[in-house]
DNA sequence: TATAAAAATACAGTAGGCTGTATATTTGAA
DNA sequence: TTCAAATATACAGCCTACTGTATTTTTATA
């Protein structure tokens, strides 16, 4: 299917759920089926996991800010398989070569990962530059990346 | 299988090929057996296909200077499958929301299908403004994007 | 043209992602 | 606390992408 479907509908329901008038998961279920997007309240349930949105009195609202107790690399692993295209090692950096254009994204989800090797990361347009501390850092984030590809 | 083995191995054979020195598919199937990427020479096959590379007297050489007779929708899919949130219609206008960063690729991926209805395509960091003729060709580029969301 | 090497593909199996159903668990109000 | 509503999840099915095997088709060379 892929997944368009599911990346729309979490679109929508990140619309929907700004507007601040949802009550409960069925409430939002209704919402999307009246736009022609029809889906069960468990989808919708993991939908809002996967959104990190949490209930408060006023509806839903991000809980990015909160403590980031989910494993940081599974949107990781798939920007890698979407987008890395070649892994190049040097001294103390780490390059990442992307298609055109798919450093930026690839440059997200490896900073949302959070790895406490990296210094930091630059990226341009189709490569992602990763500092780290020294050569041994960058060794042992390389491991760490190389172990999400296949 | 994530399909991560699959990016990564087309980037490494980018690599490969660009450096000259690959005779046939099976060449090139030994050299990436040598680093680990186990494959066949059919995966090869594919794999050449897909990236459009194609021989010649020196090695493997990219095609893509040849005419464009492969569905240009394909990618775009893809792209609207990965950062497509919303679709705004504005009289001749279209905006595409995405998530941060994601509004550069896919607005390479817009461009890259070359639809007739688009005049140009101006991208942010989260939103993609398509612009048409006018409000017909609006409609029937939104049409068509849309047909490639399910 | 005949032949062998190279490349392409038909076919089938595998694996993972996504979703619905049905059920269990949690939450909140009385 | 108790009950009903709301939410989460175990389980299974489906679908698609990917890949290997085995074979066919193409290419190039003698």
């Amino acid at each position: 299917m892929l997944s368009a479907g599911k990346t729309f509908r979490h679109g929508q329901i990140l619309r929907l759920v700004s507007d601040g008038s949802i009550a409960n998961q069925e409430d939002l279920r209704r919402r999307l089926a009246a736009q022609r997007l029809r889906v069960t309240q468990a989808t919708l349930s993991r939908d809002l996991q996967e959104l990190r949105l949490i209930k408060t009195q006023r509806g839903y609202k991000s809980a990015s800010t909160l403590p980031d107790d989910q494993s940081p690399e599974r949107p990781l692993a798939r920007a890698l398989g979407e987008f890395l295209l070649d892994i190049r090692p040097a001294e103390n950096l780490l390059v990442l070569k992307t298609p055109p254009s798919g450093a930026q994204p690839l440059a997200a989800a490896v900073d949302g990962a959070k790895f406490p090797e990296i210094a930091g990361t630059i990226a341009g347009d189709d490569t992602v530059l990763i500092i780290t501390p020294n050569k041994k850092s960058r060794e042992s984030l390389q491991r760490r990346i190389e172990a999400l590809l296949k």
